[in-house]
Parts: structure tokens; sequence; C-alpha cells
DNA sequence: GTTTTGACGTAGC
DNA sequence: CGCTACGCCAAAA
């Protein structure tokens, strides 16, 4: 059987960030409300920090202002925003342009994991 | 079990 | 526009 079945929180915010599409963001508000922790943002970024960028495309996760709060965190300032725009998408001042319009709610194609 | 930390979110100034 | 403050929650020490 294939361990398809998430068991750790952190493990159900790699699912979720693992399916947001190509030129698209989400916010770790979210992901957090979709696991049903509406609460633990922080959480979520936290889990992207210790994960593998290479194997999460952490780049797509913003915050709720579409604001890159953790371009840092990718071994440059500006890495996360080449990668952005590398798929389409655009940014400015570190923030996602149009964001509104980019934004992927995980609840709106998925279903609840479990 | 308590304390600290954190890629958040909202509100206030 | 930037800072402070508070809330909210999970992982790590």
């Amino acid at each position: 059987m294939t361990k398809l079945a998430p068991k750790d929180f952190y493990h159900l915010i790699y699912e979720v960030v693992l399916q947001i599409p190509e030129g698209r963001v989400t916010s770790y508000g979210a992901i957090a409300s979709f696991l049903g922790a509406k609460g633990s943002s922080r959480t979520v970024g936290y889990a992207l920090t210790v994960s593998k960028k290479g194997e999460i495309p952490a780049h797509r996760v913003v915050n709720r202002n579409g604001l890159l709060s953790g371009k840092h965190h990718f071994g440059g300032p500006d890495v996360m925003q080449q990668l952005l725009e590398s798929e389409g998408v655009k940014v400015e001042k570190d923030q996602v342009v149009d964001f509104k319009n980019r934004f992927w709610d995980p609840s709106q194609f998925l279903q609840p994991l479990g």
C-alpha cells in the first residue's frame, strides 16, 4: 500500500503546496485553514523552511498581502522572485502583481485531505 | 510541562 | 509607509 495518507502536519502542508499549479500562488493562512488549523499559518511557513526547496515549490506560497515574506530563505533576497517570474508570476517590490487574480485557493480545487 | 521561536494575520498609531 | 502590539497555533528545546 502506498502511504498516501499523510499524518504529520508538515506532511499535509507539503502535499498542498505540491498541488499549487504553475503560475499560481497561495497564502500560508489559506493552507493552514485548509488543513483545519486556521491559526497555524506560522507553522506552515516554518514547515517550508525545513523543507527541501528542490522538492517543494515553496516560492508559490506567500503571505496574505501577496508579499514574498520568505524570499530571504531561498539563499538570496531575489531568488524567490526570479522563480515566480520564471513561471509567469510578475513580482514588484517583493509583492505578487495581481495577487488576487493569481491566488489559488486549495479548498477550491482540492478536497480536504483525509 | 513550560518557554521560545516563527516564511502569519489583524488592528492600531 | 513603517512600527508596535496582540492573538493564534504547532514544533523544538
